[in-house]
DNA sequence: GTGGTCTAGACCACG
DNA sequence: GTGGTCTAGACCACG
């Protein structure tokens, strides 16, 4: 379910993040369903703890789990929506990006089109 | 016309980069057109000659510009749809990460609009 | 009336010795009153049996309970003073952490009024 | 300038993370001044460089202070009233812990005004 | 030189 | 068992 790929230029957490958020806003995660444990999960994925860890303390600073010692780690209460919005900031900021080159938003919405047709 | 913020996170070579290109796509920087040169530049933005150079490589690696010895930097003569479609690449990126996050085509439409309202 | 929540990253044993302290204070638990017994404390919260037996010791090492093996454990005979005194040992930490980074003693006196208006 | 205490139950990035907000709020160190290198840092307190890391990452996060990778670490321009904020925020929980409790607005400024007087 | 990421491994408190 | 902190040390990109 949570897809690492250690060659690529995003850091190991960062790529943690993304696809434990993904998993949420699809719903596979839910609501106080329990994460895998940080030594499990690095066992599994041949990973460091300490870069699991960091991974879920960034998504706790955010409010997207909650974790305690003894207990384990857990998906927050939130609204999907709020979950989303972190997606939607990264993507702001491209959009940004490209409307300050000169891009224009028909442009922008093409490309999306043409995007999702090849989804990777 | 170079805005680099020295407090982001983007560096600073990335900036000057993406900076370029929007004067090249805006029809600002026209073809054969001289680039500051790297000392001039360095001089006024107060910032290392060598983090210009690697930007100017950069551009010159994809053909955006071209540098002689002793002569400067120059922009190409490139059809300006080829440059922006190295903006649109890391737009790409972007529409792809939040597709794959379950974000549909539409929210992603109505957030382009949304950002083009409130342009920064 | 003992208060637990599991999604705080304040340790369950900590969170009912406040809870305990708190309900001694306000009168609601009275000297030498009996406190619920581990075990059905443990199921009513559906909480680690160890979990309670940790806040009962922690309280009872400070006076503020005493057990009898095989009777159970009760509330002591204590000044309410003394027992209020264990909670502005938190308070007066937090007090010279404030100061301590120039906070004035306005500011905090300030602070609390405004704390006191929008109780939790 | 900046006070470890390498025996104290708080975690020493805690303990950098407030120091340093100290030294803000107090005007020691000013808006973009320049912090002191992990690693010389690490050297002076005998620290190991990812708890110092630690700490100034928890500080970029909440806007305290700006780090690049290859020029250093600075204090950010922010407005004083909102650093002090980061510390009223702790003290904020100690007051409504001792409200809870069934403690008086009165014996807490009583409180304050006794802690000022033997200062730490 | 600078900060950022990651591994390996220890130790701790909590449940 | 769980997560949190810390050390030691390597490697990387940026300037």
């Amino acid at each position: 379910m949570i897809n690492i790929n250690p060659q690529s230029r995003i850091p190991i957490y960062e790529q943690m993040r993304k696809s434990i958020i993904e998993l949420i806003i699809k719903g596979i995660l839910k609501e106080h369903e329990q994460l895998p444990s940080i030594r499990s999960l690095a066992k599994d994925l041949s990973i460091n703890p300490n870069t699991i860890a960091k991974a879920y303390q960034s998504l706790e600073r955010d409010g997207i789990i909650y974790s305690t010692a003894g207990r384990g780690s857990f998906v927050s209460e939130l609204n999907k929506n709020i979950v989303k919005e972190y997606v939607l900031m990264d993507f702001d900021e491209c959009v940004q990006e490209a409307l300050k080159s000169g891009i224009t938003v028909d442009e922008l919405i093409e490309r999306i089109k043409k995007n999702n047709e090849v989804k990777t």
